[in-house]
This record gives structure tokens, sequence and C-alpha cells, in this order.
DNA sequence: ATAATGTCCGATAAATTAT
DNA sequence: TTATCGGACATTA
């Protein structure tokens, strides 16, 4: 069965002629007697780094109805380092081939995809450094008394509960009452009996 | 026995950090 | 990570 290959295509809106690039890679794939499922193209405007078509593209590989990506050359795939890198891992992790041709680059060899491993490399190296980054930073902030989690109740809320149950309202009532799950009013409650007993 | 009430705990929300 | 929600279970009148 042939292998199943996603051409990617794109253009600024400066230079707008797609043709060139989808040419090259259909003969390409033709030469390695790929079958094209796809042909994902489209035209960045400057600013706006939206890309629908290759989101697309992505969506396929993760779902493995391709088996190989192919671009005319690596700056198609994304501007920086860091994106490409990301990109490439998520190819290797779906088991897809890339194939790139101004960099000849083709995974689809046994020495080709000798890159991808050495890139994997890299890309958990970045990960864990990004996780240690994050650690740190919640260290820090918990240090400078920043609160996590989920906020409480609003003290409305809490002092609203507190005084429907000095008026000897039940918890279901309460929270029926005040919009609010029960088990919140009972640790509320539980809070209560709490303090009274520490004040004696 | 039967409602109304209260307790417990797993699932979900909503917040924090860093590119 | 913390808090809330909501249903199963237990208790009570």
């Amino acid at each position: 069965m042939k292998r199943k290959v996603a051409l990617y295509a794109r253009v600024s809106t400066l230079s707008q002629d797609l043709t060139p690039q989808l040419e090259r890679l259909r003969e390409v794939a033709a030469r390695a007697g790929w079958e094209v499922a796809g042909e994902f193209h489209e035209t960045v405007s400057g600013a706006a780094r939206e890309r629908p078509a290759f989101d697309r593209m992505m969506e396929d590989v993760r779902r493995r109805k391709v088996d190989i990506v192919a671009a005319v050359d690596l700056t198609r795939l994304g501007r920086r380092a860091i994106g490409l890198l990301q990109v490439l891992d998520m190819l290797r992790v779906s088991g897809c081939d890339l194939y790139v041709d101004r960099e000849a680059i083709d995974t689809t060899t046994a020495s080709g995809r000798m890159i991808y491993t050495i890139l994997a490399g890299v890309a958990a190296f970045e990960r864990e450094l990004l996780i240690e980054r994050t650690m740190e930073g919640l260290a820090h902030a918990r240090a400078k008394g920043v609160r996590l989690g989920r906020p409480p109740a609003s003290d409305g809320i809490l002092d609203a509960i507190k005084s429907l149950r000095e008026q000897g309202l039940g918890i279901n009532s309460i929270a029926r009452e005040l919009k609010v799950g029960k088990s919140t009013v009972a640790k509320v409650i539980a809070t209560m009996k709490e303090e009274a007993s520490h004040a004696h």
C-alpha cells in the first residue's frame, strides 16, 4: 500500500504564488511513489499569525491519516526554532515522517531518521527547562504570599450563610436559597463551630 | 418507614506559574 | 493547587 503524504505550502501576501511550491512537492511525491492524501496551503497576512490549513494538517497527522508531511523548506513549518522543534516532535510522536526539499531532510530513510532522535532530545531538554522555570516561578510566588488554587466563595456569601444559619435554617435550605453547594454550606458551618470552640 | 438533614469523597472548576 | 459541586451514603425526627 502506498504511503500517504500531505503537502504543505505557504506564502506571504507579498509573494503570493503557491503553485511552484505545490508543483515541486507533487513531483517529489510522484518520484517517491507516495500517494498525495491532501494538499494544505495558505497565504499568511503579516501580523496575524494564524495557520488554519497547517492546523488541519496536523490534526490529520494526529489521527494517523497521513504517513508523511512534505514541505519545500523548513521556514514553511515554523519561523521560530522553538515552534519548529515542537512541530518536529509532534510528527515524531505521531509516527509521521518528514520530507523537506531544500534542507534535504527525509526521515523515511534510516539515516534521515536520526534527526528525529537528536531533535527529540533537544525538545525534551526544552520541556524540562520550561518545567523547571515554572516550578521556580511558583515557589517564588508562594514566598511572596500569592494564593494559589480556586478562590473561596465571596465574603458576602460566607456572611449570608452564617447569618441564615443563626436564624436556624438547615444546610439544604440555605444552599438552595443562596444557590450554593450544600457541602460548601456545611464547610462554613463547621468552621463556625471550630472558631466558637477556640474562643473558649 | 419515610421524609428531611447532615457527612463524606471523587469529579470538576478556577486560579497560579512559565514560554 | 485549592475550593466548590453533587451524588451516594448515613443519620435523625
